[in-house]
RNA sequence: GGUGGAGUGGCCGAGAGGCGAGGCAGCGGCCUGCAAAGCCGUAUACGUGGGUUCGAAUCCCAUCUCCACCUCCA
């Protein structure tokens, strides 16, 4: 079976072939930086960021485009709330951004245009737009005629006449109510900063039109897959389409939307402010555990988000990661060009190229963990060498190989973890004493002691280890 | 009103006509001096009412509830 992804725009699954063999390029819309990320603005990432990964483990060059729109109504309106700056405002929070993705491991797009290094491109593309027919200026600004294209509303199967009007802006002077703005005229109630020069005069770009521009500049007229949250498929995608269309681009092959994070069934959004900071959920739990919660749905699937998501997801990572290091401490630990080149169990493979079904994919990760140590326990090393490599090669395309660079625990070379583990083996070296004493008071005090000090001992046939608890 | 979804065991979550995915929690057991970790076993689950079928969580009809988009949103 070949990779089929689902495809908004036809409601189905179809069989995903790149318009030029073994390459991809996706387009992901990113954030408008206005705010902190929230656990829901990962979701979108964190799925595109697997896709990319089953497509380069499957063979194919992968160019990911992920825009951070820096300019628009909401950070000029809540910059000057804040009596701050916009564009400082808008950089703040796109190094968050950057920050929480880097911290989940979500893998560096090839290319991550901003908005306002594109406004030439924008004109250009709105310009085309009028040429064709499909835009008119009206006192500095640019509007889009939704009804001079036929098949405005295809991607999401909308009626032009059933959508509700908009009611939040004065449609006097436009064609139609569902026109919507290509270019904004500058107001004088805005900071001159953000206006550009343009040939319907000063002004700057509305929402939608960089989207366009931008994956035309990296990807072409024509590109593999366009993806974002669902939110985004209308107005933003059902816009954007409209517009390369209006200019004469074909655009986007294939649309993937990811779904919410839902808390109490409700979605997690900016505007209910019932967002959980990607920054509060790193505080307290391990980012491998946040990727994992996210990660472990399938994408279109809405996640509850519940006080026991990010536990049960802590639990799950130790249980995963406490394999790949018991059985690399027995059997040894495979390069990561050997995880790279390791043959991926059927199973796995066919879930994978179903839509990218993960929860699937998972069960098989699981029932191989399960192998893995009862191989480990029966001591057959070979079984276990297996279940290792497996494991690894299967989390690594997840972005969830705990051995991976990204995951690797390397805290045990710096000076204090060397200096406490010297001091940690001599208590276990006088608890083994003990135990072969039988004298078993002594023994768990030593351990009690170190539990104290939230260090954990596991015994084993080869010898007890120790680790740092788990945060949580 | 239009469009797109969802209702699965204590919880999270797959599946989509016939061997009860997987995880977490629980219970029983193995291992252990005791633990921890691990392993084995363990559930009259599919919103409701009808229908089709030898057989339905899966198909059909009806119905209830919930969510999202149509205004900014991943």
């Amino acid at each position: 079976m070949t990779l089929h992804l689902y495809d908004t725009a036809t409601r189905s699954e179809r069989a995903f072939t790149p318009l030029v063999a073994g390459k991809v390029g996706i387009y992901l819309c990113g954030a408008t930086v206005q705010s902190s990320p929230h656990v829901g603005h990962m979701r979108s990432a964190v799925a595109l960021d697997v896709l990319q990964r089953w497509l380069e483990r499957s063979g194919n060059d992968v160019t990911l485009v992920r825009n951070v729109t820096d300019i628009d109504d909401k950070i000029l309106a809540k910059a000057a709330e804040n009596n701050e700056e916009w564009w400082a405002r808008a950089l703040r929070y796109e190094r968050e951004f950057s920050h929480a993705y880097t911290a989940l491991g979500v893998k560096y797009p090839a290319a991550e245009p901003r908005a306002t290094g594109h406004i030439q491109q924008m004109v250009q593309l709105i310009q085309r737009i009028v040429d064709n027919g499909h835009g008119y200026e009206h006192e500095g600004s640019v509007y889009f005629d939704v009804r001079s294209l036929p098949d405005y509303g295809s991607l999401t199967n909308q009626a032009l006449d059933d959508l509700t009007p908009a009611t939040d802006s004065p449609a006097e002077h436009k064609r139609d109510p569902r026109d919507f703005a290509l270019w904004k005229a500058r107001k004088d109630s805005e900071p001159e900063t953000a206006s550009w020069d343009s040939p319907w005069g000063p002004g700057r770009p509305a929402w939608h039109i960089e989207c366009s521009a931008m994956a035309k500049r990296y990807l072409g007229d024509e590109f593999d897959i366009h993806g974002g949250g669902l939110d985004l498929r209308f107005p933003h995608h059902e816009n954007e389409l409209a517009q390369s269309r209006a200019a004469g681009d074909r655009f986007a092959r294939l649309w993937m939307h990811s779904a919410w994070v839902t808390q109490s069934g409700a979605k997690m959004s900016k505007s209910l402010g019932n967002g959980l900071l990607v920054s509060e959920v790193l505080d307290q739990y391990h980012p491998a555990a946040l990727r994992l919660a996210l990660a472990g749905v399938h994408y279109r699937s809405m996640l509850e988000y519940a006080d026991s998501t990010l536990d049960d997801a802590t639990a799950t990572w130790a249980r995963l990661s406490g394999f790949v290091l018991r059985a690399s401490d027995r059997v040894g630990a495979p390069t990561a060009e050997q995880v790279w080149v390791a043959e991926l169990p059927e199973a796995f493979v066919t879930a994978m190229d179903d839509d990218l079904s993960v929860p699937r994919a998972f069960a098989h990760i699981h029932e191989t963990v399960r192998a893995g140590n009862a191989a480990l326990t029966s001591g057959d090393d070979e079984a276990a060498r297996s279940a290792l490599l497996s494991v690894r090669a299967m989390l690594d395309v997840l972005g969830l190989d705990p051995a991976s660079v990204q995951w690797r625990d390397d805290s045990s070379t710096t000076g204090a973890l060397v200096a406490l583990d010297s001091l940690v083996r001599a208590d276990i070296e006088a608890r083994s004493d003990a135990r072969a004493n039988k004298d078993w008071a002594a023994a768990d005090a030593i351990r009690d002691r170190l539990a104290a000090a939230n260090i954990v001992i596991e015994d084993s046939a080869d010898g007890a280890r120790w680790s740092l608890a788990a945060d949580d």
